[in-house]
DNA sequence: TAAAATCCCATAAAAACCCGTTGTATCCCG
DNA sequence: CGGGATACAACGGGTTTTTATGGGATTTTA
């Protein structure tokens, strides 16, 4: 199930008065060549206070991976709650979003606030996925690594100028 | 057996005086990307106090699999009769309804009864299939991930503004 | 002919679309 | 190598279109 295309980089980007934001050009670069689609797919990352983004093209494979994982299994009642629940979390806890031909989506306000999402969005590339944090959230957590709290900083400083 | 474009999301409609929703459009967009068709097909789900509703396309692939099950499995008295039940499930105890021009159905009574559906209709995207809950019935049942509920709460608040 | 379903229109809010501006990185060419 | 020209990315703002929903009016049907 290897993926080709790998998402990696960060950035840092404005949320508008209405609630757009670009997808940074790089990743969007990654969206386009693992499949044709120009829409990302958002969920509450499952343990920072962050989200989690990917494309179609991944959610499709991950969607496989349940159907195996159900079909092989034996059929006790347990394997078809937890496949039920699974199933729940992975569609009906997420949303699709288009970009425009300026790469701009709408941030859903379901997603802005479960992700704590205020004026300004950092992009983490993660390989598979990528995140969307709160930079002040993510210089806040204690789990995250200091080096990458360098790169949010250096980011914040970028933009901020001298803010 | 993989469907290309998969359900998700979710919305908290209204059902009016006269018994309409409208099936949110994002739901549409699946159905008629799968199909030509504007319809739904409504059944109760087998494990929740809710509706399962799938497009003309899923329904075909359905049948096909349980046909393709019967042949395969040892044609027994157990296997014969497991086929005529799910049969009869499958397509006696469901209701397929149009939705208009403005992408509304109007909600069959016995449906409507079966998931408990008041004035609100809270519409899951679950990959294959989606589901229709009364909201507050989700929100009651212990089965369902917190995240989820949390979900149904914001389309809740959303909605209902202060009351 | 009463009840029910379908059609038609209206509207407010939200979403999508189109435009232009700005800053920055890249290219080109003398 | 320098200086402008070019391309593209990230925005901001206005305009148009789509959605969700309400309420008649008209047609079907039992």
């Amino acid at each position: 199930m290897a993926l080709e295309h790998l998402f990696q980089g960060s950035a840092l980007n404005a949320v508008d008065a209405k609630g757009r934001v670009s997808i940074p050009a790089f990743l969007r670069g990654v969206i386009e060549r693992r499949g044709d689609a120009r829409t990302i797919i958002l969920a509450k990352h499952e343990a920072f206070p962050a989200l989690s983004a990917y494309d179609p093209a991944y959610a499709a494979l991950k969607h496989a991976k349940l159907e195996r994982l159900l079909e092989k299994e034996e059929t006790g009642p347990d394997a078809q709650l937890d496949y039920q629940q699974r199933n729940l979390m992975a569609f009906a806890a997420t949303e699709e979003v288009p970009y425009d031909s300026s790469g701009r989506i709408l941030f859903p306000p379901m997603m802005r606030r479960k992700g704590q999402i205020g004026d300004v969005a950092l992009f983490l590339g993660t390989g598979e996925t990528f995140q969307i944090w709160n930079p002040q959230l993510l210089l806040d957590d204690p789990r995250i690594p200091n080096d990458l709290k360098d790169i949010a900083r250096f980011r914040l400083d970028e933009r901020g100028g001298s803010a």
